[in-house]
DNA sequence: TAAAAATACTCCATAGGTATTTTAT
DNA sequence: ATAAAATACCTATGGAGTATTTTTA
């Protein structure tokens, strides 16, 4: 599981579209819609509710929501710190 | 970034040895090495002190290790509660 | 029909393995 | 000589792209 994934789907779970959230992301709509997959895969779970459209997440992938928005918003402090040490030194 | 290779992280912190690390995970030493490499180069910042041997981490490593422990704690907590969730469907 | 997502394919990066080398004691 | 980590090399996986198809309101 990628820490980039985890961002792709909090950004479909944002925009509510997996086109927008892919441009959101700015990688293709097919990258994010197989990145998704590979979720549902590695975790054995679906995480999106599919009709035609977007339909929302599932309580599973609500429960993967919570968890990934702290990964994600953590990931991006820990660069920033990495990055100030690097700097300072 | 995977999140398996920050549990190899945290691993060579806790056994502070490459090949004990690789056999906690059960994977060979040179792709213990190499993951840890790869998370230098994703990070572009040194994370182990390297002498003939282990010789601890570097502070940038230090402040890894706090942030990876939490993700591979709370990633095991995740999967159980979602294979939870599936069970009781 | 039109919009949205999935599928088919291609290419390339990379995770992981085994075998070997380097390095410092 | 030995122990520890790095390097070389190979294979298989899978991430990402473009083009296309499927689906359903």
């Amino acid at each position: 599981m990628l820490v980039r994934h985890l961002s792709y789907f909090v950004a479909l779970a944002r925009e509510q579209h997996f086109a927008r959230a892919a441009n959101a992301c700015a990688i293709s709509q097919p990258t994010l819609s197989a990145a998704i997959a590979r979720l549902e895969s590695d975790l054995s779970t679906p995480l999106v509710r599919r009709g035609r459209r977007f339909e929302g997440l599932t309580p599973e992938g609500e429960r993967l929501l919570e968890w990934a928005r702290g990964v994600v918003a953590d990931y991006e402090r820990l660069c920033g710190d990495l990055q100030g040490m690097r700097g300072r030194v």
